[in-house]
DNA sequence: CGCCCATTTGACAGCTTTCAAATCGCGTGG
DNA sequence: CCACGCGATTTGAAAGCTGTCAAATGGGCG
């Protein structure tokens, strides 16, 4: 059964809500198709009508839109597990876009057989519902990250998060993870200029916060980094009820 | 049947998908208590344990997170009919503070029973989903607006959506109404100071693309005001499939 | 070895903030 | 009816964080 794309979709739910044999018998029967997606194509562009949701089963990805000026915004980035855009079952057309920041992945579920399920089995709308909401929660998170901090706030705490929901994914450890964005994509994620990420972490990592080899970051001291970035955990919810 | 305090809720709802005489009943059967919160109390204070949910029968309220400096970052504004904090229903505690901008009244519902609701009403749970989904569409706006887009330019789209919003919730026109936040509130909703609030205000009046009597506002030329302020109306989802 | 992308560095400009202080609007009380 | 008080708006001058525009450096890969 861990033979299927949609298990990490089922791993993922079931840190939502809580699942029972059927509801997971109906995920891993969901139609499918898994593709490979090279870095940089795009999986969502903003103005698709949207006929399929997609699941990352490997590699990393981000959303983003692009303003009048050109510039761009990059909203979230997301890693094995994750539904990079749920809404598109719901919602007609994609408000943004979303790219693959490496080599990714990607399980296609026809948006019919996602609202269909979410329909026939509550527990999975619950789930679904909540990643909606979590979703949200760090939108709003990042809100006040751009709109209030400064940059070298700013970029401790797009460090913190990452590193958090990597271990939390399973994907690594806190303190010593590979960084899969250039400084660019910080940039962009954070508001900035890469010229000034660039000089941000250079005074992150001489003030000791960080350590850097290549994307390669580790943290010598997290509560150290995590009180410089203002990042309190709570916005993630870690707490979710175990589905009481 | 006018007469509950819940049926703007249903109003909203079916705004969001096909909800049938069954489903209607459902929602007015909620139990509910309305209570009359005076301007700047709060209704939900960041790191409550949440046990209810808030609807907004009249007057506005905002959303906000206060970052470790003391600023303030407001991240949505609301208006009657809408659904303050959804996500106190099924997430453990507020990662945010909601807060009354003007007096409003305010009917509460616990969150179970908005679980129970939404489990036995996929119609239901449908729209309230999709609510969530909608509410993260404008946060990521909000991204994109205090990450790349300049003072006059944030504020503009801040008046754009607000009358859309107004005006999509039969509350006024889009082209003249009356704003009832501060240029504080516009200050820490687009992330700049209320000094530079009122400087980009008054430029954006000289300029013609506002008139301005006290809170009022009014827009001689909507669409000149709409590509100032780079506002595409795509994320608002307006072209919502009336629960195909 | 050469190309290309990412990172780093420099000098300078500029949008926005900061810190006061003045003005305005308006409800309250004398 | 007018003075008072207080929050909101407006105005000024100066500082500063971050952006802009190049150009140099570094590293990986064909």
């Amino acid at each position: 059964m861990s033979a299927s794309p949609l298990t990490p979709m089922i791993h993922k739910l079931e840190r939502r809500a809580r699942l029972d044999d059927r509801d997971r018998k109906a995920i891993l029967a969901l139609p499918h198709t898994l593709r490979l997606i090279e870095t940089g194509a795009y999986i969502v562009r903003e103005g698709d009508r949207a006929e399929r949701s997609c699941l990352l089963s490997s590699g990393f990805a981000y959303r983003h839109k692009i303003v009048r000026t050109g510039d761009r915004q990059i909203l979230s980035f997301h890693m094995r597990g994750d539904l990079v855009d749920l809404q598109n079952s719901l919602l007609r057309t994609a408000d943004h876009s979303v790219q693959a920041l490496t080599q990714v992945e990607a399980t296609f579920m026809p948006r019919e057989a996602l609202k269909e399920l979410a329909r026939n089995y509550p527990a999975i709308a619950e789930a679904m519902w909540i990643d909606t909401l979590l979703d949200g929660a760090i939108f709003r998170e990042w809100i006040a990250n751009v709109g209030r901090r400064n940059a070298r706030t700013r970029i401790s705490h797009l460090l913190c998060e990452f590193a958090m929901r990597l271990e939390e994914a399973g994907l690594g450890e806190r303190t010593s993870y590979l960084l899969p964005m250039t400084q660019e994509h910080i940039a962009d994620a954070t508001g900035l200029t890469s010229v000034h990420v660039n000089r941000s972490l250079m005074v992150l990592e001489t003030d000791g916060l960080i350590k850097r080899e290549k994307r390669f970051v580790s943290i010598p001291d997290w509560r150290k980094l995590q009180k410089a970035a203002d990042f309190q955990t709570g916005y993630l919810h870690l707490d979710l009820e175990d589905a009481a």
